[in-house]
DNA sequence: ACAGGTTCCGAATACTCTTCGGGGTATGGC
DNA sequence: GCCATACCCCGAAGAGTATTCGGAACCTGT
């Protein structure tokens, strides 16, 4: 499915998207044009999904972050999409889980201090008939691994 | 503390990691020169983090994600070190965050399928004297944000 | 008004991207 | 064995981009 010289394409753009494709093709021991057409083969083939540059939220003014998990009720289609539209549009989202178990949602926020975590959670969420409960968790770390490999 | 050029720069870079600086003026309207020495300092002030490519779990064999919730007991410093460098080691680890509650740690995981993510408990975590309880949500579908804005 | 500092720009050179034709090499049919 | 097919890879070269640098414009406080 995956050669080495894909995983090692892969491996590379993971640990830096903006490499030129020059260097990329040094580190994997082929020709620039040969790379080229790995990388967009890649893409084609929905293995690169995107590349993005990673913001750090504290630099932002943003150092605080939480999970928030969300139980919705009633669990139906016409509640569920309004309420996933509603989280992605909030800046404070980072991310958003759709998930099985006791809560049916776990968001994931990024705020400026706890009073706007508070103020997200009674005006931005609790505020919203379908909210049923909610519970918090504050994030003291948060580390991302950006090297998902092939299997 | 950010500019409209540089929020501009962030989004589209947030967007889009691989688009060429000369695109990139162009989008934000200034030179190219410019752009290049604002896209640096972004990078030096630590507000840039990194630029990633974005794996689909699911094209590389890996369609089923997990969140395992942790409680490590005992919840000190000897122990938390290495319980961190063990699940950041596995592969099938997408992130960790360290959390507040009554649980300790969030590990999102990405597997193969359910007997996958069996196997990785039964013989990754809970075989660990560290590990007191463990609780696995599965995810339907997880939507990431890329476009962390300024506040 | 002016000195000091900062930010921006455009030109020019060095470097990179991208296309394309051609040459290897593996596979399968006969 | 031998050919046809398909695939992947490579290097050359024109088109395009990155990067540096000197100087212009613009603040800001005195």
């Amino acid at each position: 499915m995956l050669d080495a010289i894909d995983a090692a394409i892969l491996r590379e753009l993971q640990n830096d998207a903006r490499i030129s494709n020059k260097e990329l093709a040094t580190r994997v021991n082929v020709a620039a044009s040969t790379c080229l057409e790995r990388v967009r083969a890649l893409q084609r083939r929905g293995v690169l999904a995107g590349f993005h540059a990673d913001a750090d939220p504290a630099a932002l003014g943003r150092p605080l972050q939480a999970y928030i998990a969300v139980r919705v009720r009633p669990h139906n289609r016409d509640v569920v999409e309004p309420f996933i539209r509603f989280v992605l549009d909030l800046p404070e989202t980072i991310a958003l889980s759709h998930i099985a178990g006791a809560d049916d949602f776990l968001v994931h926020v990024a705020v400026r201090d706890a009073a706007h975590l508070q103020r997200l959670l009674l005006d931005g969420f609790t505020s919203r008939r379908e909210v049923a409960h909610l519970e918090t968790q504050l994030i003291f770390s948060h580390i991302r691994k950006w090297d998902v490999g092939p299997m």
